[in-house]
DNA sequence: TACGTAACTGTGACCGGTCACAGTCCTGAT
DNA sequence: ATCAGGACTGTGACCGGTCACAGTTACGTA
């Protein structure tokens, strides 16, 4: 096999010089149409393909995004939903001729190879997907000054950096008047950890929306998992058996709730309603499928890959907030 | 903010040439014990990192390896276990100072430019998980000498392509075995799509074990989604209600059996017992909670990346295979 | 003392692009 | 006829490493 064709090749097959064949591939402007065919048909014939690295060397760009999950054991790791984040940033980056790098800093180790791979400027900006406010990972790179945007508002740096969020406050508020337009009055709510964006906002909005009729005895708090959820519904109905709706923080939860509720000889939905959050794999699939909030996954990441590269382009843009939409099914 | 220091830099700053301090990168080797320490102590002084991008040009190595989805609705993004390959290649790969970079192949435009960007040598070598029999990407990659390490026998390539799999037949096999001792002689199986390599080989291990007690009635197949499972068990009923335990090619397709199960006033694991493959994050949870085959996920990933490596450096290593363990619960 | 050799070090070329700049050509206005 | 200026093209330097090779030094041996 020989050595693959360079922009020198393509230049002499095309007649002619380097930088032509490079204003050819770089949109092409200023360049007679006679020279574009030429180029476009000696790129064709040499099967030329430009070569990243030296394309990166020269232009100080890496061509691709980090996607940085800063949990040891993360979501995406427990819901396949959230993988469904993944998947759309890399057909978002690959639209664009970039590409995405998984990043994992769960360990303490990791963390700092991760940091100073980052900081080294391997990749153009971050992606990250963490959700604990006392992560320091985010000063880290704010402060190295590497292009940042958040999924999710990172509590404690508000403000700092770019995010793209679903409305958690607007949507924990709609699901609860739900539950009360179906004529629930004891709501109780298994909220997620209060360090995390979706564990206080959904909890505010549900309480906001509550209004006289919140009850701080129906509010437990659980870490996202299903077993969290079900141990949250067990000390709930430990505490009162007053209880004709939960709103779960997340689907798992609400699986968690139900099981713990069946073992308590309760019905779902007949004798309490179960209402999750995420619209995850299993809410359709569970049984009874599960009401829930749809996060709108596919275009988190779209908006995440198109607010990052404005940060890299020099922009300060605005949080994005997404909305998200409720879905009916037979848990309440 | 300025300029990031440079092999140059800390060659002044250390006093020697850079050749020398390529040399302390790397390896260190015919290196003097001075020059070594005055090295190291400029660069941490100068804070040096190497530039990828620089060192990939000069080197003609990428410094990276992708991890290939090949299907649009990939298991991935139905089991959150699955999520533990990637997660366990990408921290594989860091321990190497490598990154791992996601490309996605499910749209027909989605596969060419992937085909186009990993034969132009934008990275080394290729994870690649498909699972279909008829792929052509497999083709693709071995004709243009990209260094490729399958997940999973890859049907129709057998021993063209260097893979990691776990030992379907056994592991069908050790289940059956465990059926059989629980006394269920009727044991029906929900096998995967058969041009799969999961779908075949732990058919095959079933029907070896079940020996003369097989009966191609009692096999159906399903896509390993819940859904289909539940499809499946339903066709089984409605052939026979002479069984009495099922075995589903996947942890998923058990849930959705059991559901069916459920639907048709049958207990599990009392009337019937079920058992499924993977041990994904839902087998331990699930109500009941499934007996199963457990993937050794973390070593599958590891050893994938070691054979390409090794792949990549030139030898053509035997494929590996991985032993499965029983894991019994609730279900079965 | 001379010398071969192993250990170490420095240098220039090169990897394959991009970019700034200079140069050429052509058109239309003065 | 001259010239300004826009459109296009070519060239050399540079990005930050690695590598081959030539050069230097120190040491043991004849």
């Amino acid at each position: 096999m020989r050595r693959k064709p360079t922009i020198r090749d393509v230049a002499a097959a095309a007649g002619v010089s380097r930088g032509t064949v490079s204003r050819v591939i770089n949109g092409g402007h200023w360049v007679s149409p006679d020279a574009r065919v030429a180029v476009e048909e000696a790129i064709r014939r040499t099967g030329y393909t430009a070569n990243h690295a030296a394309r990166s060397l020269a232009t100080g760009r890496a061509g691709s995004l980090a996607f940085l999950l800063t949990e040891p054991q993360h979501l995406l790791f427990q819901d396949p939903t959230f993988a469904l984040l993944l998947r759309g940033a890399a057909e978002a980056l690959a639209q664009r001729s970039m590409t995405l790098v998984l990043l994992v800093a769960g360990t303490p180790a990791e963390r700092a190879n991760v940091a100073h791979f980052v900081s080294a400027g391997h990749v153009d900006g971050v992606l990250l997907i963490s959700s604990h406010e006392s992560d320091p990972l985010v000063d880290e790179l704010l402060e190295a000054g590497v292009p940042t945007v958040c999924c999710g508002i990172p509590l404690g740096h508000e403000a700092q950096v770019p995010t793209v969020s679903v409305d958690e406050i607007a949507s924990a508020r709609e699901m609860t008047r739900y539950l009360r337009g179906r004529g629930h009055r004891r709501i109780a709510m298994i909220a997620g950890p209060h360090d995390t964006p979706g564990g206080k906002f959904r909890l505010v909005g549900f309480e906001e929306e509550m209004g006289d009729g919140f009850d701080p005895v129906l509010v437990e708090e659980g870490d996202y998992s299903q077993e969290s959820g079900a141990l949250a519904m067990a000390r709930l109905l430990e505490r009162t058996r007053d209880i004709d709706a939960v709103f779960a923080a997340s689907d798992m939860m609400a699986a968690g709730a139900i099981a713990t509720l069946r073992k308590a000889g309760l019905r779902v939905p007949e004798d309490i309603a179960v209402a999750g959050f995420d619209d995850s794999g299993l809410a359709a699939t569970h049984e009874p499928a599960l009401t829930t909030m749809r996060q709108p996954w596919e275009r988190l990441s779209s908006e995440m890959v198109s607010t990052l590269l404005e940060v890299i382009a020099g922009a300060a843009p605005e949080p994005i907030t997404l909305p998200t939409t409720l879905v009916v099914r037979d848990s309440a």
